[in-house]
RNA sequence: UCCUCAGUAGCUCAAUGGCAGAGCAUUCGGCUGUUAACCGAAGGGUUGUAGGUUCGAGUCCUACCUGAGGAGCCA
């Protein structure tokens, strides 16, 4: 892009004349005075167009302009308290390059439904700009962290034979003439395989449940990082996962601050996010949950009520562990002091976001494995290539997975994970 | 799958069972520092669909459709 200066550049560009490639975000004129706000996906900047600086057929121009027109724009940067953003351009010259008529999205107030259906329109206001390159941020760090520390990324198939945990929660496809295929919903077991031949992975990619979940924390599809270390103990992965979220918070810290304060998020409650997390046992937390007087019954998983309660004792993210082994996977490993309990941990994110991070140490021995794949009703023939891995070199493994949506609604401090990614799948919404 | 709520102009919402309205957007006019700019004017409607009650239904009843919030399950 020959001459042409991103609006997030201008600051470098001070009194120079630059040219700018965009649409119009939102003009208001004032007689003989315009202020067209620029937008060109690197951000926002305020024109200002004065009649009397202007040949005639540009004030033509700039007048037809309408919301969402794209239009390619000279002009000089200058420091400005009163523009938004601190720069405005004195513009010189406009281009016009298409003149957009009715753009839906206005600068009032929308429902969600409409909003939803104008997803790939809405992607262009300051607060999903906003959210999104959130996420991207919190992507890069995922790399950077796990590649930083020579983690291999073996990413796992998307198209799968059949279950990984029970076959209610899978999409399933016709895979050419006579098989079905089924759409991953963990990269878990695939990632315990590259584990041994690696020793550290991270697996990174979408997932899909065909749970019918109707809530402000739910996709169908939606992307989960699985990291898996061979030799590694929960105790281990607990640190790992406190370590991991820690670097995360950090980064969108320092890179991400403009889109926070257009989110209004409140910072001081991420600043604080340090290890050591705090550590609960399940009996713990099931005593403090029956002191609380909530409904819950030893021996069950943990309710969205009872999450939220204790989350909100804490102002860092919780780790949870040693949830009973029936409420957890079939391959977790038993706990040596109870073998009612499994070696399993979930972390809830503060301020009432949840469960952002599931994970454990993983089975080692063969037979009781055989035992758990059985008493789960799974086919063992499904997982003959998985039992391998306990018959030639098993040895304690652990890991976890955390879903991308809950972290960057987490982060953004927002409402809804339908905003976390470009274009949400959810149960009744599969377009745009 | 279950529970609750909502569908009226392009959008956001009003309208006691009695003439279907406002703001924004659009079009036209005004304004040299606007911050979701403001001021004036105009156009814009099969009230989600189908039935029913009533002299009369946007409003009451039944079914369905669509959406939202929550639960379970999960990341």
């Amino acid at each position: 892009m020959k001459g042409q200066v991103y609006i997030s550049d201008v600051a470098k560009h001070v009194g120079e004349e630059i040219t700018i490639k965009g649409w119009l975000y939102n003009i208001r004129s004032s007689g003989k005075l315009m202020f067209p706000q620029l937008r060109d996906g690197s951000g926002i900047i305020q024109g200002v167009v004065f009649k009397k600086n202007i040949p005639e057929s540009v004030w033509e121009a700039c007048k037809n302009l309408t919301q969402e027109s794209a239009l390619i724009v000279k002009g000089t940067p200058r420091a400005d308290e009163r523009a938004p953003g601190g720069f405005e351009l004195d513009v010189t010259d406009v281009e016009v390059i298409q003149v957009a008529h009715d753009y839906p999205i206005t600068p009032k107030e929308h429902g969600i439904e409409f909003l939803m259906d104008h997803r790939h329109l809405w992607l262009r206001s300051r607060r999903q700009h906003s959210i999104l390159k959130v996420r991207a941020e919190i992507i890069r760090a995922v790399r950077d962290f796990f590649d930083d520390r020579d983690f291999t990324l073996c990413d796992t198939p998307i198209f799968t034979p059949a279950a990984c945990e029970g076959t209610t929660t899978l999409f399933e496809c016709d895979y050419f003439d006579d098989e079905k295929a089924y759409l991953t919903q963990s990269g878990q077991l695939y990632n315990e395989a590259t584990a041994m031949a690696f020793g550290k992975v991270y697996c990174f990619g979408p997932t899909f449940r065909a749970e019918k979940s109707k809530t402000r924390r739910h996709l169908t599809e939606f992307w989960m990082v699985e990291p898996e270390i061979a030799y590694a103990t929960l105790e281990d992965v607990m640190e790992l996962a406190e370590n991991f979220i820690t670097f995360i918070v950090q980064r969108v810290l320092e890179r991400r601050k403009e889109e926070l304060k257009v989110l209004e998020r409140d910072i001081s409650k991420l600043e604080n996010i340090a290890p050591p997390f705090p550590r609960l046992h399940y009996n713990d937390a099931a005593k403090m949950l029956k002191e609380g007087g909530l409904a819950f019954e030893y021996g069950g998983d943990l309710g969205a009520p009872d999450e939220t309660f204790l989350s909100e004792k804490y102002d860092k993210p919780l780790m949870v562990h040693r949830y009973p082994a029936p409420v957890k996977a079939f391959y977790m490993e038993p706990d040596p002091v109870d073998q009612n309990l499994s070696l399993s941990v979930d972390i809830l994110a503060p301020e009432g976001y949840g469960e952002i991070i599931g994970g454990g140490q993983r089975m080692v021995s063969l037979d009781k494995l055989r035992e758990r794949i059985a008493e789960h009703n799974l086919p063992e023939s499904a997982f003959d290539w998985y039992l391998d891995l306990r018959k030639y070199g098993s040895v304690p493994h652990s890991g976890f997975g955390m879903g991308i949506e809950r972290c960057v609604t987490w982060l953004c401090g927002i409402e809804h994970v339908r905003e976390t990614i470009p274009f949400p799948r959810m149960l009744y919404r599969l377009k745009p």
